[in-house]
DNA sequence: GCCAAAGTGGAAACAGGTCCTCAACTTCTT
DNA sequence: AAGAAGTTGAGGACCTGTTTCCACTTTGGC
């Protein structure tokens, strides 16, 4: 990659090794907290470096993602892999769908990665292949139980992932564990007929309502 | 307005009076299509008519959007007024949804103000207010008629929206009616525990799914 | 310590976009 | 036909982010 593209041999000067770390610490933070469009200006505030030098170690941004985002995609495949093995099918389903939304509610850029950024594809659309046939599986052997409704399919879990994905950009800042509520429901909706049920997790005021739907149209 | 602010006594040329009556219409077509952060520019195309005379009749981008949407918001207001008579208090719930989304989902624009665009502010503020008790009321009279599960509240058809309201902006190309089985999946877990369920409307392929999920971030 | 090579800082050019203006032109009205 | 009303659209102001570049600083081998 960029960073050793020149000279394989000759190992790189201190201080020059020292800001390379420096900018992969501060864009992995500021992906995780602004998303992916950060500027690299941003990101050279943040690493106490120059916009040059962020420049010069990874002239190409969607490297930098990639290389960035490699382990909490691998994170991902593994709530998947996990969910396949649970013992009870349904608690797969929820493990699925909740560990990955665990994923991505603390990391911005994580999330615009699973929901559909531009950015990273080569990467991401590895991670989906490798997803796509755990989902599909941790789906059928819970239908095969009978643990979850009969007319549900796996599209209906990357997609429930890109709805509560918008609430969990839109609460972030008021309510940050709304979306328990809402994957709840949706769950619920996915039990078969006649299921026993838990309570809801907790709403928020009609106030935070307000706030969170001011928020979302704010972030972009 | 500004349409008549220098001389409300005489008449506007006839050109002028039409080209209003084009941008009016372009505005209420791009808008709907594109939604609000659409440019002067696009609009004056699309109307066949310069930038200079958008910006002569609507120096205040605001008061455009502010009066283009006055009767779509009326009519979610009158959809929940709808919702609130209905024989089953249930069917209102449903109902509320349905309608607002179904409003929603053919206009970027009221889709924005819905969702918490910051323009038009005013307006929406003034139809939030109005909305507000008709929710309550809705979700009220169907927790007391035990057409609703208990723990459900009134902050829950909102931000219902707003989930769903994602998968409206990502599907609209591919999978316009998508949202309805979302919807579903969510009435289902609204409902109280043991209820009889119809099956859900139908799904998409996981072609289409990944379709969709490009599409989310692409669209701003 | 010295000094060449490696690396850095950050101003500035560039790119792409929207907003908004205004002087020259066209169209309407009487 | 003349003057008022209205329109045009190129172009300036501004913004945000990207990319370059070279004078300067730092490093590390000697």
């Amino acid at each position: 990659m960029a960073t050793q593209a020149e000279h394989p041999d000759r190992p790189l000067r201190r201080d020059a090794q020292r800001n390379i770390e420096r900018i992969l610490a501060a864009a992995s933070a500021v992906y995780r907290d602004v998303g992916l469009d950060a500027s690299h200006e941003v990101i050279a505030r943040e690493a106490d470096v120059s916009i040059g030098t962020v420049y010069r170690r990874f002239p190409d941004k969607e490297q930098l993602i990639d290389s960035l985002f490699e382990q909490e995609l691998d994170a991902v495949v593994a709530v998947a892999e996990q969910a396949r093995t649970m013992d009870d099918p349904w608690d797969g389903v929820v493990r699925l769908l909740e560990g990955s939304i665990e994923l991505a509610a603390g990391n911005v850029g994580l999330r615009q990665l699973i929901t559909g950024s531009r950015h990273g594809a080569e990467r991401v659309s590895r991670a989906r292949s490798r997803l796509e046939p755990l989902v599909v599986e941790v789906v059928e052997r819970a239908r095969a139980a009978g643990a979850i409704r009969p007319d549900a399919t796996p599209q209906d879990l990357p997609l429930t992932l890109l709805t509560l994905g918008a609430l969990l950009d839109a609460a972030h800042d008021h309510a940050p564990d709304l979306w328990r509520r809402y994957l709840a429901l949706v769950l619920d909706g996915l039990r078969p007929e006649g299921r026993e049920r838990e309570p809801l997790p907790p709403t928020v005021s009609l106030e935070v309502v307000d706030q969170v739907i001011a928020a979302a149209h704010e972030r972009r």
